[in-house]
DNA sequence: TAATCAAATCTTGCATACAAGTTTGGACAC
DNA sequence: GTGTCCAAACTTGTATGCAAGATTTGATTA
């Protein structure tokens, strides 16, 4: 038996309008109605309204009883929030990890990335930022504990609409791999202390970097890109 | 300008569906269509399906494409997880809350509830059952970060299906209100150390009753409730 | 009797119609 | 010019129609 996908085209939209957030083709603060994304996108209301309701259950948008909808304002104390959440949780994994009896796979196979000469490294920002979200998602990964792995891939999507903007400079770019690779030699040495402290040091410092230049790359994101 | 609620049929069906699954009047493994549930309710299936779809994303529900919905089996891995999760994010809120500067008084009116005479405590299951939720529920809020406590708060709800059978023997209810005490004086003296363990065990104890029984309860309530 | 296959019946995914409530814009009074 | 009020235009919430695909049923055949 062939097994479909579910709501193809609630999915497809779904996508698309996150993608379009992401890329900040609709800025934060942005009103719009069912009606328009059901034009532009070129379906019915029905699709759109399904992709609507879980962005805003995921925390991208807000709908007003009969008022419209409005992509949420970046607020940095959720963000905030969310750096901490994401701290507790990846320390808990590498806890797990540490006391577990055999290394896992997923972790070995990060040495390939990580663990490289600098000519080996990639430069371009979007591939470091999509090869910094893996690295942290298999550390949680490796941990085996399903639920956690979901709530921190569901902060991860949350938190990605700033955090790539922390690999548009090279020396973050440089100071990633940097830490990753410590990371990596103290984990695969069990060493919990270590990896806790470098750990949470590194994501601060992401959290920091980030806060820094949000607004003026925001800034530069709402001039560059025409409103939908 | 008075604020109404969105969606209030969608709420109110979602509610009642959520209800009938945790009463056991739908029982997991139960299959059912969105037609005979708009009928059970009497409301169309736009509605139903707002609140079908929104119960799969919180992982009460399964459905299949065009093949009917299901009540997501009790799956022990799945709650031993969500139990582990939870160990992590109230053993993060208590370390945060014993790095405040100032007593939360969310703590401190939690005095007046757990730190009585025996003869001041509650003997019915389901009171101390909600209590105990709401126990739970403000260390991890007095901890001051929103996400680590809306996440929480979900996995609260995902575990309170089989949760809630832990406080159907009086030496359970005993325990709760002996371990509770203890966790609280050591919190409310900053004793990280001794927090962190008592919780632990707490927990895990709950999560080890609970298994237990489940099995055994679940099937009284198979043949006590009727089907939809 | 068991297996097969096609038709009928279900079931959901999407589109659309309508209703209830909100916002907007302009006329009007002052 | 400014504030008020009312109607028209919007916007979402809900109901319903229809189509595509899955399941079931039952007749047919080996």
């Amino acid at each position: 038996m062939v097994h479909s996908y579910a709501n193809p085209l609630a999915e497809q939209i779904y996508s698309r309008l996150k993608e379009d957030i992401f890329e900040f083709r609709l800025l934060p603060g942005d009103r719009f109605t069912e009606t328009k994304m059901a034009k532009y996108y070129a379906v019915s209301r029905t699709p759109v309204r399904d992709a609507l309701y879980r962005l805003q259950r995921e925390g991208f948008l807000e709908v007003g009883f009969r008022r419209g909808w409005k992509v949420r304002n970046l607020d940095f104390a959720y963000f905030d929030d969310l750096y901490d959440l994401r701290i507790v949780l990846e320390i808990a994994a590498v806890d797990r990890i540490c006391k577990m009896k055999t290394q896992s796979q997923k972790l070995l196979d990060l040495k390939d990335i990580w663990l490289v000469p600098k000519n080996k490294r990639k430069a371009d920002g979007r591939e470091v930022a999509r090869l910094d979200e893996s690295f942290h998602l298999a550390l949680v990964s490796a941990a085996a504990n399903k639920e956690i792995e979901r709530v921190h891939a569901e902060l991860t999507e949350k938190i990605r609409i700033i955090r790539r903007l922390d690999f548009t400079e090279d020396n973050r770019i440089e100071a990633t791999y940097r830490e990753h690779a410590k990371i990596l030699r103290s984990l695969l040495q069990r060493k919990f202390s270590d990896v806790s402290k470098l750990l949470c040091l590194h994501i601060e410092q992401s959290k920091f970097e980030v806060r820094k230049i949000t607004l003026h790359r925001l800034h530069e994101a709402q001039v560059r890109n025409c409103h939908i």
